[in-house]
DNA sequence: CTTATAATTCGATAACTATCGAATTATTCC
DNA sequence: GGAATAATTCGATAGTTATCGAATTATAAG
């Protein structure tokens, strides 16, 4: 990955919070994904109401956790998805193998 | 490794231009290391005049490329130890085998 | 259509960052 | 000691970011 898209997922993941976000989000992923495997249906589809966690778990205003998400969406580590009222979220496995890559 | 230090560890990457430095030296570093192995020596012992090669081969004022390096050091992703009257530089492995796997 | 809930956008503010050139400090060599 | 070279610090500036509460928009349920 070249550096300057490197560098947004970096900053993407330079605030305390909102790492703290991605790994909660990155988290349920994997405990869903798990689950997906052992019903027999591969993999998973997302997180539901992702937003609304989000809010349960860090202690900032709605319109913050918002940004949040924009801003890990925009690196390209999440895709969101609006169904209904709430957000249906999942994890971009390729950007995430590309961090961990990143060198060597 | 927790959110705080990790988060750290990005912002230190997260810039374009010291993304860049830092693989600068990590690729020199990679270099030396092979070599050394190859001399018997063991491991690389860092790599010298590192400020003035960074200079080279970024388009950056000094002052800058000084305030990167620091930024870099303060993250904990490398060390630089003055000799004379230039750097001697190496990557912190630790550091960046946490970046490596802060997931999975 | 109204109400309730969920999420976004807006506007503001305070804090932080990248960058530069100039001045300064540290080191080496004569 | 003086000159040359290497790196740091300083002060400024323009741009970005995190955060909030209030206002707004979107959706669902009665």
């Amino acid at each position: 990955m070249e550096s300057k898209r490197l560098a947004k997922v970096f900053k993407a993941l330079s605030n305390e919070r909102r790492l703290e976000l991605f790994r909660l989000i990155y988290d349920q992923c994997k405990l869903e994904e798990s689950r997906a495997t052992q019903d027999g249906k591969g993999c998973c589809e997302g997180i539901e109401k992702a937003f609304t966690m989000a809010c349960g778990c860090l202690n900032l205003s709605r319109s913050t956790i918002s940004h949040h998400f924009k801003e890990l969406q925009n690196a390209g580590l999440i895709t969101c998805t609006r169904q209904g009222q709430t957000y249906m979220c999942q994890v971009n496995e390729d950007y995430v193998d590309a961090v961990r890559s990143f060198l060597g």
